[in-house]
DNA sequence: ATATTTATTAACCAATTAGTTAAACTAAAT
DNA sequence: ATTTAGTTTAACTAATTGGTTAATAAATAT
């Protein structure tokens, strides 16, 4: 029987790289502090991954893969656009809220290196935004909600969803919340994001 | 007369710093490199500014009070909210389109070390929603927009203005821009999203 | 049982990096 | 002219860091 991936060494050395990378990014993570975490010696490290590069990358791929699962609500979903923002910001809202590092990890890095997406969008299962572009046609012409660029609606509704993770300790300064609050308030947004998508879209 | 500051050593160093330090953030950033494009010998860096961690600080805080100052126009001008957002979203995204680095230089370094922001707060001038808030509260009274939380509508908004800039190549990457298509897309936010936004909160 | 492949470790290495030092240079003050 | 204080440099240092190696242990195949 294969080990599970938290008990074999590959898979540990993995969740080591994930918290460490994550939180420190690739500049400031140290690979002692992951083999340390990993509670194996360093050298594994290399045996498994071969370079820093590629343990970073391979970090990265599966953060990315968590990612991109998420769009498909908003994206290839068959249901109204009205359905698909509500089913989005709730979905989204819910699960950054278990992997709250995971969007700061993924904008930082990719600022940093913007050749990497390159890389990611020859992949097969990268976010396609034309189903969604017919959606937003189809209910223009419908009568349904204003015109609007599908383009602007897509970053007005990841925007919404994902700045509140991005920006966390401005926001906090700025609304002089603590960490409870925060989360009070990051939870509130389930709901509130889409009710302010939502009229801002609708005809009136 | 004394020396204009991109002539003298000091204001050099400074620049030389804020360009490597905003492109590559506190850890990927190299004290040689800062020397190097300031064109001195990196011992300078020491004599002025002490330590890397003090020169960062220096770059930091002369960021952070260009950004602080584009606030007010949200925060603290008489005018009505809908004033307040066409204008803070004009006047935002213009100086940001100048200075691209700088939104994504702050957000990434208060999340390496979210106590640096409790010092930042203790400066005067640091932002303050209070009437803000007042006047969101008074123009829900006076039945001009809906009710809604003050936080919430201040996330958005600098959420919908900040975000393109933090989020720029995971844009480009899922609405298939090249540079100059991205350009025009920012440009065309500077109306889009105050109008997405006074939409959203508008009484029908 | 034994050979062979795979996994793991401790010790080491070369390169990088922030920071120091001591000497030299410059300009103003005496 | 000479002292003095501030500025600048080249060379150095100590610590860190990603990566390697050679030896050993464990598991697998013969």
């Amino acid at each position: 029987m294969k080990k599970s991936k938290d008990e074999n060494t590959e898979g540990q050395i993995l969740d080591a790289a994930k918290d460490v990378f994550q939180s420190k990014g690739m500049d400031g993570a140290r690979m002692q502090e992951i083999a340390d975490k990993a509670g194996i010696n360093k050298a594994m490290l290399h045996y498994y991954y071969r370079s820093k590069q590629l343990l970073f990358e391979a970090v990265f791929k599966n953060a990315f893969s968590l990612l991109a699962p998420q769009l498909n609500t908003i994206l290839n979903d068959d249901s109204s656009l009205e359905d698909k923002i509500k089913n989005f910001t709730m979905d989204y809202t819910t699960f950054m809220m278990k992997h709250p590092y995971l969007p700061n990890f993924i904008i930082q890095e990719l600022n940093r290196n913007e050749d990497f997406i390159l890389k990611l969008k020859e992949n097969t299962g990268f976010p396609n935004l034309k189903k969604f572009k017919e959606k937003v046609a189809d209910e223009i012409n419908q009568g349904l909600i204003q015109p609007i660029d599908a383009d602007q609606l897509f970053v007005n509704i990841i925007a919404l969803n994902i700045f509140p993770f991005l920006g966390k300790p401005l926001i906090k300064a700025f609304t002089d919340k603590d960490e409870k609050a925060y989360k009070t308030f990051v939870e509130e947004r389930k709901t509130e994001v889409s009710n302010f998508i939502i009229n801002a879209i609708k005809k009136q």
